[in-house]
DNA sequence: TTGACATATGTCAGTTTTGGTATGATTCTC
DNA sequence: GAGAATCATACCAAAACTGACATATGTCAA
């Protein structure tokens, strides 16, 4: 979109911009949302590599179904520290979490 | 050590082994105390190099000097969460975070 | 359609984590 | 030695997170 474009929007009411701009994020915020997501889904597609139902891995993990949904969804109630477990849980290693971590997201 | 050593403390009830043998963590328990370590010593590591003080590196954090003490100590009571936001406000992005994170540490 | 299964979303009491405060230990500079 | 600065540890009330449960949505096969 062109300058011009932005601003006769911006002129009415509108936010230009992707999520975080619209949200207002810092940089930290931004950064944090984009590691949650990055490896919720990575967990994802390791339960779903390792063949395993949300109940299923939930079990493992001593944990429920339905938290597993939220981990998988990179809600905000769940934390990083559940997250990380989680993955070491599916068999990722330090490696491989800072691996996922890394990978691009936008 | 050799097995035969090992074989003679053993036999005398001793343990042989780093901390996390003794502690008979699992896998996933090790890496944890691993990652935390790895987080830990990086974010000292950049808050000294920004020159900052603890006091001040709170402030910034928008948290205590007693808890970012316990952020570079990896104490048990901290969470990643922290831990990694503590390390975005240092200035560090998610590939610093996650090369930090595989960092060896033992 | 119905039933079975997988996943998503809402809620909440109990637990964990947090920021703050207090205090102790160490190391300097005067 | 006194005072100041930096970091470590203990404690606590408030806030955030967790597991569990209920329930909703979606999908597929009979």
């Amino acid at each position: 979109m062109d300058a011009k474009k932005r601003k006769r929007l911006e002129a009415v009411g509108w936010t230009v911009g992707d999520a975080t701009a619209f949200l207002k994020l810092t940089p930290e915020e931004a950064a944090l949302v984009e590691i949650r997501l990055a490896l919720s889904r990575s967990l994802r597609e390791r339960r779903l590599g390792a063949g395993l139902t949300q109940v299923a891995f939930a079990k493992q993990l001593g944990s429920s179904q339905s938290r597993v949904a939220k981990l998988e969804a990179g809600d905000a109630s769940v934390s990083l520290e559940l997250l990380i477990r989680a993955l070491l849980t599916v068999g990722a290693s330090r490696k491989d979490v800072a691996h996922a971590l890394a990978r691009r997201v936008a």
